[in-house]
DNA sequence: ATAGGGTTAG
C-alpha cells in the first residue's frame, strides 16, 4: 500500500483553482485509480470530499467504480446519490455494481430511475448492464421491453450489444428469439462470444444436438476465430445435456488434441460431463489430475459424489476444500446437503444447514431448506420436515419444488396427512404441478372420500391439466 | 479518462 506525503494531508485549505489545487487533485485521481485497497480508497474519498473535488463528475465516477469493484455497493451508491452531475458512466457503474453483487432486481430498478430522470440516456454499456441483470432474473417479460427501447435507441447493429441480447434470451429459455437475434447479427459480424453465446443458448435448453450443430458450423465458417476456453466448455456442457459418455468423449478427445484438457474451464465441465454420463472413475481422474483448483471444481465434484450415494467421501472433500482456504458458496453447500440427503447423514446434515452462515458465511436460501426437507423425509422424519416447511417464505417455483419433495416423503411412509396438506399446498403454489391433483384426489380415494377425489378431478380438467395425468401418475 | 457481451458446479 502506498503512503500518502504528509505534505498531502495539509494542502485542505489550499485556495480553489489555484496550481497546487489542480496538481492535487490529479495525484489524488492518479493514486485512485491505481489502489485496489479499500481503507486507501476511504482516505482518499474523505480527501476527495473536503476538498470539494466530489462535484467533479469524473472524479466521483472514479470513486463509484473503485467501491464497485471492492464490493462495497452501497459506498459507491452513496456516492452516486451524493453526486450534482451524474452522467451516463455513474448510472452504468452503479447498475453493473448491483449486478455484481447479485442484485439484479436493484440493476433494473436503477435503470427504471434513470428512464424516469431522463437527464441521461442509456448507451451501450447501460443496455449491455441491463441485459444481464435480465438473464439473472430469467425476466424475459422485461427484457422484451428494453429489448424495444435498444432498437429504438439505434444501438442495436453492434457485436457486443447484439451478442448480450441474445445471451439474455437464452438465459430466458427463449431460444428461438436467440436465434434470430443471432441470424441477424449476420450482416455486421459475429465473433467466438456470440457464437459462444448461441451454442449456449442451446446447451442450456436441452438442445444439445443442435449446439453441437452449431459448433461445427463455426469449426467450419469461420477462418480465424479458434474455440475457445469458454466455447469448449460449453460444447463439452451440450454433451452433458445430451446424457450420452459416447459424445461426452468424442469433445474429450477433441479438447485434449486442442490443448486444453488441463485448463480449469474446460476440466471442470469435463469432470461433470463424466460424473453425469455415468462415470464417476474417469470425473475423479480429471479431478485430481487438476492442478490449481476453483469453488467450481470442488463444488463440481462434491455433487458427483452426492448423486452417487457417496456421502461421507463428498463430506471428506467438503472438509479438504475448506482446509485449502477455497471458500464455499451457496452451492457447494447445496451439494453438501445432498451429499447428507443421499447417504442418510440426517444429523450431520441438520448441523451443516444450522452453522452454514456461522461458519462459512452463507445464509441457508429456500433450495437448502428444500433439501433437508427432503433429506428428513426420505428417512422417515416426515414431521420435522412438514414443521421446517411450514416455517420457510418460498416462491411458488421453488415452493413447488419443497412441497413435492415433501409429498413424495408422505406417499413413501404412507401419510394420508402429509400427502393432502403437500398437494394442497403444491395447487396454491400455481405451478403446472398436475401430480399434486392426482395425490390429492388418490389420496381422499384412500381415505374414503371419494366424492372429494371426484371435484378434484373436475377441478383439475377445468385447470386444463387434464392431458398430464398419463405423465404424472408414472411419476 | 471512468462503465459493457460469452464459460464450468445448481
Amino acid at each position: 500500500m502506498s503512503v500518502l506525503p504528509p505534505r498531502l494531508l495539509r494542502l485542505s485549505f489550499t485556495p480553489k483553482n489555484d496550481f497546487f489545487h489542480l496538481k492535487t487533485k490529479a495525484f489524488l485521481v492518479q493514486k485512485l485509480s491505481e489502489t485496489t485497497d479499500l481503507f486507501l480508497t476511504n482516505l482518499l474519498h474523505t480527501l476527495i470530499l473536503k476538498l470539494g473535488f466530489a462535484t467533479d463528475t469524473f472524479t466521483a465516477n472514479l470513486l463509484i467504480n473503485k467501491y464497485v469493484k471492492l464490493r462495497e455497493i452501497n459506498t459507491a451508491r452513496k456516492v452516486f446519490d451524493e453526486m450534482c452531475e451524474p452522467n451516463v458512466v455513474s448510472w452504468t457503474s452503479v447498475i453493473s455494481g448491483y449486478n455484481d453483487t447479485s442484485q439484479p432486481q436493484t440493476a433494473l430498478s436503477m435503470f427504471q430511475e434513470m428512464h424516469k430522470a431522463r437527464s441521461v440516456s442509456p448507451n451501450e454499456f447501460t443496455f449491455a448492464s441491463v441485459f444481464k441483470a435480465c438473464s439473472a432474473l430469467a425476466e424475459s417479460r422485461i427484457g422484451k421491453n428494453i429489448h424495444a427501447r435498444l432498437e429504438v435507441s439505434g444501438l442495436r447493429s453492434n457485436t457486443v450489444m447484439s451478442s448480450s441480447l441474445l445471451d439474455m434470451y437464452g438465459k430466458c429459455n427463449d431460444v428461438e428469439t436467440a436465434r434470430r437475434v443471432f441470424d441477424s447479427m449476420a450482416s455486421y459480424g459475429r465473433n467466438v462470444v456470440s457464437w459462444t453465446s448461441m451454442i449456449t443458448a442451446y446447451a442450456q435448453n436441452a438442445r444439445g444436438h443442435e449446439a453441437i450443430e452449431l459448433f461445427r458450423s463455426f469449426n467450419a465458417a469461420s477462418t480465424n476465430d479458434r474455440p475457445n476456453q469458454f466455447m469448449r466448455a460449453s460444447v463439452i456442457s451440450a454433451c452433458t445435456s445430451l446424457g450420452r459418455l459416447q459424445w461426452g468423449k468424442v469433445s474429450h478427445g477433441l479438447v485434449t488434441r486442442g490443448g486444453y484438457e488441463s485448463n480449469i474451464v474446460v476440466a471442470t465441465s469435463l469432470l461433470d460431463m463424466y460424473a453425469k454420463c455415468g462415470s464417476l472413475s474417469c470425473a475423479e481422474k480429471i479431478f485430481l489430475r487438476i492442478r490449481c483448483h476453483s469453488v467450481i471444481s470442488y463444488t463440481s465434484m462434491i455433487m458427483a459424489k452426492a448423486k452417487h450415494g457417496l456421502g461421507e467421501p463428498a463430506i471428506q472433500l467438503f472438509d479438504e476444500m475448506v482446509s485449502r482456504r477455497i471458500k464455499p458458496n451457496y452451492v457447494t453447500l447445496l451439494g453438501v446437503l445432498h451429499a447428507c440427503g443421499h447417504s442418510g447423514l440426517v444429523n450431520e446434515g441438520l448441523g451443516y444447514l444450522n452453522s452454514m452462515k456461522e461458519k462459512h458465511g452463507v445464509v441457508p436460501d429456500p433450495r437448502h431448506y428444500t433439501c433437508v426437507v427432503d433429506m428428513l423425509g426420505r428417512f422417515g422424519r416426515v414431521d420435522e420436515a412438514y414443521e421446517l416447511a411450514k416455517t420457510i417464505e418460498v416462491g411458488a417455483e421453488q415452493g413447488a419444488l419443497m412441497w413435492g419433495a415433501l409429498l413424495s416423503a408422505g406417499r413413501l411412509h404412507g401419510r394420508v396427512d402429509i400427502v393432502c396438506e403437500a398437494s394442497k399446498r403444491l395447487i396454491q403454489s400455481n405451478q403446472q404441478v398436475t401430480s399434486a391433483y392426482v395425490a390429492l384426489s388418490n389420496a381422499h380415494a384412500v381415505a374414503g372420500g371419494w366424492e372429494d377425489s371426484e371435484s378434484l378431478r373436475l377441478e383439475m380438467k377445468r385447470g386444463g391439466n387434464v392431458k398430464e395425468r398419463a405423465y404424472a401418475q408414472n411419476a
